[in-house]
DNA sequence: AAATAAAATTAGCCAAGACTAATTTTATTT
DNA sequence: AAATAAAATTAGTCTTGGCTAATTTTATTT
């Protein structure tokens, strides 16, 4: 059984694996985190000590096997969550990935299969990311941002590569939801600015982290 | 904001209050935790500090307001979370204690209250103790055990006081919940030992112990 | 290649919250 | 009342998981 600091290092890194295939610094860990390099070295240590993870100074840090399905039964948890407390709670957005972050710590050997079941087993969760079964497997993951789509072309959010309340009150303020549909209408050349139709509507100008920010489908 | 220690021992100190009315000594949260006096001696100084508890040698352990506040909420939550994970998730009587145990100390304002909406306000748990209410206030609860019948009574099972798998359990195997009808056929002068009838079905003999752990309604 | 900057690591410290062992205080017996 | 037992308290230790500061290793510039 892992601790609840041993969890969000192992989420932490899974998360830092899919979102680049990089390699996984130290460095790249403790800003990830907010916390430390030295209290990570101490932490990559006690991790390597149980076999979750493997590091080696050149390739950085990995999943084992056993690390990869622990952390991704902690994504499970937490993706369930955020279900639950959207659809039944009646929570907004960008109130869900904070709870969700201290409910996916609870521990019982057959809390995700019922909350799934209870939930319908839903394929993605809010935010777009898909959900992975009890099994390890999931649906597919979008990977096109806003910000690769070419001028003039259109598209549909389907997911959000960053859940900060920040990001997710301001696409509520541009009436951008998953399933919203946008059309790029041109790129600003000197910094990447992205000129928007959402829905049809007026246009409105937003930048180029933005655009990275959301996944989108062709 | 109160650590997870902290709540633990709030709750504990509540359970105390309600149970007996009597004096809560040190020793008598260490026994009920599971922790050694010395550490109940520290964590009795940091409540104190924080204006949850106060001490005296002659009176024991006594909540004060905030304290009787914050030690209410968290039996709220944890009631709610039993009702959620029977009603909802399925599980049975003996296995929700512990993960509600672990539910309740999910942090957020309004969670408590999204569930009890959710739940549809219910006024009871599955184990027959009252779910307090955002303001403090709940429903009457029953102090009458199985061992204060008289010879020959009947009676009606509204809750239980030992919430262990082991009583559940046993109570499971004997046919016995929440509104089953008792008759009390005969005390052994001996041992206090119960003779009596499930549901008007064949006697059963149960101890002392158990008469004193199962509250019924005349 | 040498100099510099950045990253990783080590060493030592801190707080929370548990523990044991020893001591003091309080209660209970004889 | 004195002796004994029980409870409370103090002092000091341990583990977890953070931290800072100093050092070593690795990368990047010049």
């Amino acid at each position: 059984m892992n601790t609840l600091s041993e969890e969000n290092y192992l989420k932490c890194i899974y998360r830092l694996w899919q979102d680049k295939g990089q390699k996984i610094t130290p460095t790249a860990i403790a800003d990830s985190l907010g916390n430390n390099p030295a209290s990570v070295v101490d932490m990559i240590r006690k991790l390597t000590d149980k076999q979750l993870i493997v590091y080696d100074k050149k390739k950085g840090v990995e999943l084992t096997p056993a690390g990869l399905k622990d952390a991704t039964l902690i994504v499970r948890r937490h993706r369930l969550w955020e279900v639950f407390l959207l659809e039944k709670l009646g929570y907004h957005w960008d109130e869900i990935h904070d709870i969700a972050e201290e409910l996916e710590h609870i521990k019982d050997a057959t809390l995700a299969d019922r909350l799934d079941k209870f939930l319908g087993f839903p394929e993605y969760d809010p935010h777009g990311d898909p959900i992975p079964k009890a099994n390890g497997k999931m649906a597919k993951r979008y990977s096109t941002t806003l910000a690769d789509v070419k001028a003039g072309g259109h598209c549909r959010v389907v997911a959000v590569k960053d859940t900060t309340s920040q990001f997710l009150q301001y696409l509520q303020k541009l009436g951008i939801n998953i399933g919203t549909r946008i059309q790029l209408l041109e790129k600003i050349a000197f910094d990447n600015s992205l000129v928007i139709s959402i829905n049809g509507e007026e246009q409105k100008t937003v930048s180029q982290k933005f655009g990275e920010s959301l996944l989108i489908d062709l």
